[in-house]
DNA sequence: TATAGTAACTTGCAATTTGCAAGTTACTAA
DNA sequence: TTAGTAACTTGCAAATTGCAAGTTACTATA
């Protein structure tokens, strides 16, 4: 729908309701940008790190999925080398304030998908 | 990618990974199915109760969505008459549990969107 | 008998997103 | 000069989303 008829139903202007629901699957309503917080979470920090997953997420959807989330304040994007530039990516405090939904979607994933298991997190120094 | 392919990599035969997230995203991980759950957890039943929203869902996407969540057991179909027949939708005991998950998604949105509030439940005999 | 209304979808098709696989850039190492 | 690396971008085919109209199986009304 176009999103000048939704702005009128809309006067807060979010992009499809007021819903706190609504809004946050506005980011997170795809099948891989929680992937990436879960791997953020583990520890991972690089682009070839978080392009190594079980899952096979295509280069050009992280690099679409890392861009969405730091345009939305949730990681940011910070140089560890210079020449030539490298970056690392890190949770923010509001990213690492999805921890609870991914531990609730954890609970019920494991009561409801059995032979499922936790990743470990990657030791880091 | 194609389904041989990752079944090879992923001998329990899940659809990419055995994490619990990622199964639980290749059912919920799109912009609808937990708003359809919501509205179920609010006491909507019938087909017409769920089509009217404010995000106004397509309703080719709201029986899409319908149809995957009962075949996933999250729901039921149930006919409330018959001639013609007609159905109500109702949460089973594996998508009342789905309620955690939406609460996580809930105090996060409410802090992160300022101005969004939890819709309200309705009445039911 | 004809017409209108209702609920629960289905359909055709355009627009958008996903994902494959190759390519590009800006460096360093040999 | 060539090869390697990390972080993406690109072109394009396949898949999904979403619009809006249509269908089905009934009942109600004139």
């Amino acid at each position: 729908m176009k999103k000048e008829q939704k702005a009128a139903d809309n006067p807060a202007a979010f992009e499809r309701s007021s819903c706190p629901i609504t809004n946050v699957l506005d980011l997170f309503g795809d099948k891989w940008t929680l992937l990436v917080i879960r791997d953020l979470v583990l520890g991972k920090r690089r682009y070839q790190e978080l392009i190594v997953s079980p899952e096979k997420i295509a280069s050009n959807i992280l690099a679409d999925r890392l861009k969405k989330l730091e345009d939305a304040g949730i990681i940011t994007r910070q140089a560890y080398q210079q020449k030539p530039a490298r970056y690392e990516y890190r949770l923010t405090q509001k990213g690492e304030e999805l921890q609870p939904i991914l531990e609730a979607i954890i609970t019920w994933g494991l009561k409801y998908y059995p032979g499922t298991t936790i990743f470990p997190r990657i030791e880091r120094y």
